[in-house]
DNA sequence: CATAAACAATCAGCATACTGACGATGTGGA
DNA sequence: TCCACATCGTCAGTATGCTGATTGTTTATG
């Protein structure tokens, strides 16, 4: 039910039918979804290129940057900053603690809560990722240039802000 | 809910600094791999919601299509077609089979070979979600319209055919 | 005050995704 | 022919991400 892009004409594309001769099923390479994950995969894959060595996922990344920027935030607070539901965000901060790349402890005011702080290795390995995550992220979208990627990043930034409400994670809208 | 025909422009993104103060770390809303991840979780919500009854991921739904699409295809070749690993490709599948859904044949002129074909009931479940799961993709992008949607699909679509060779995933190129 | 409701973190279970290794099978060259 | 090599599918192990249930704590309500 949702709108048909009828407003726009739809001149351009197609070098190949968007649709199955027999199905009328639109290809992979025309559903929207489909793409997303696939850049997904592909940026996960240049991070892993960038900054193997640390043995640091992208979201493993995130979280500590978070610690970092907002320091003793309580794992709640933490899921609403980094988009990451509760249950993910406790097995990443787990392995964390494992390393010694974060400390979590209780508050005295409330003993449900458990405060995030990255430690002293934490800080070195977050400042030694820097370069390498931005390449990463720089790869990502380095085959658009000027207009062509403002007007993707413009239009991914709105895409995930229309849809934060949407799944298990959504993130405080700041 | 759904769609605003009269197309409600987004205001201006609230101008907030891309970096942090202390450290000069770029903010996650500013990294691009960060905004794919959350549209990712986004899409994967949305076809959860539209297509939920059907317990079929978006991945199954993939390999299901395409499975129909161009029937007796070994799992490497589709491997090639959905973008997923083999390891990944082989676990699917399993799960697939045994819910009546695909089938798996080794071939005779190379016994290492299994030709996967969509089962009656595959045939089925595919043509009944075929609506929601078109709803899902629109509904991912439906917060852009005309043009903007028209640059961000281009974008994508550009994104991943550049990065298509990092990974474990790489697609044929059609 | 006592109890219900709300909340924070965790847990079990499942699905996607990757790595590295393995056994079975095919292929090409000495 | 025989052997080295490549390929196909699978497996074990690990990480993200989700659902639903549970435990412990706090807050609200009767």
């Amino acid at each position: 039910m949702t709108q048909e892009p009828t407003a726009a004409p739809q001149p351009p594309m197609p070098v190949r039918p968007d649709r199955h001769e027999q199905t009328g099923v639109a290809r992979l390479e025309a559903r929207p979804g489909f793409l997303i994950r696939r850049l997904h995969q592909i940026h996960v894959a240049l991070f892993a290129e960038e900054c193997g060595g640390f043995n640091i996922t992208p979201v493993q990344y995130s979280i500590m940057s978070v610690a970092q920027m907002r320091p003793g935030l309580d794992q709640s607070e933490l899921t609403q900053e980094v988009g990451v539901d509760r249950a993910t965000l406790a097995n990443v901060l787990a392995r964390l603690e494992k390393r010694g790349l974060v400390r979590r402890e209780r508050t005295v005011h409330d003993r449900r809560l458990k405060q995030v702080h990255l430690t002293p290795d934490g800080v070195t390995l977050l400042a030694e990722m820097a370069e390498p995550a931005r390449r990463a992220h720089a790869r990502t979208i380095a085959a658009l240039t000027g207009a062509d990627r403002e007007a993707f990043l413009d239009g991914l930034t709105r895409l995930v802000v229309a849809g934060n409400g949407y799944g298990r994670a959504p993130m405080r809208i700041g």
